[in-house]
DNA sequence: ATGACATTTCGATATTTTCCGATATATACT
DNA sequence: AGTATATATCGGAAAATATCGAAATGTCAT
């Protein structure tokens, strides 16, 4: 009841964030879980957990558990508001969120198993993503 | 070049904000001076000159000025991001946008001369949610 | 139960943002 | 010139947010 100004803004906030937006564009194409977002993206795990926590607050995205992975996806089409909706289509059209989608290819077309045990050092870098 | 990201980033950080959101939708029927926005508002004038810097600066909003006033509106529709035209459907529908606009009208209808040149005692006070 | 691993939460610091009174600037009128 | 009014900017303290390592939690497989 009341202060739906509020809670506009607070979903405005959610996707006002660097981190946030690009995860947020990283599963339009489809789920990811967060080990996967983490290695898309050259983040600590701990940050795309708290980013995505503030997404699922903003009803942007519903989680979907399976064992000890938990998989992220965008809220239906049909349930995205018009800014989401507007959001997305413009962010999609962003060079670093084109990147993104790149490495979240090749990090999808490798098994889960080979992603996420992972230390941070074996991991090549590339497309100039800095990480320590 | 580059950094698009932070580019949409910023101009999300900058409706992310109750006022600034307030004063965005205030514009959509047509521009208004300051001191308008202000007593429609019924918050400080200098908080009202800052929100419209930054919207200014996200792009969002022209000034024309005539005079000593500054009045200021939304860019063209054609112009307008998809996002944007999104959230000010979106903000069109919130009881408090609906309250605000109500009150621009009152504004409006008044001479500009009455509306400004007030001091703060002759405001009826009384901070955000009014009658008209 | 022990270990391995994915994820979340905590803690603590660093940085940014908010807010508004006071002050400065600009324009108009006399 | 001086006064009045409209807007912009400054100052700076309080509040909010960002960041990420470390610890806690949960889940599976021996």
């Amino acid at each position: 009841m009341a202060d739906e100004l509020r809670t506009l803004v607070e979903r405005l906030k959610a996707v006002a964030h660097p981190l946030r937006l690009r995860v947020l564009s990283l599963l339009e194409p489809g789920e990811l879980c967060v080990c996967q977002i983490a290695e898309t993206l050259q983040v600590p795990q701990s940050s795309v957990s708290e980013a995505l926590r503030e997404l699922r607050r903003a009803g942007f995205v519903v989680e979907r558990k399976d064992g000890r992975w938990v998989f992220m996806s965008l809220i239906p089409q049909d349930q995205a508001s018009l800014f989401l909706r507007g959001l997305l289509g413009e962010a999609a059209a962003l060079p670093e969120v084109q990147r993104d989608r790149l490495r979240a290819e090749a990090v999808k077309a490798m098994a889960i198993s080979v992603v996420c045990a992972k230390t941070p050092q074996e991991v090549p870098a590339e497309h100039g993503v800095t990480r320590v």
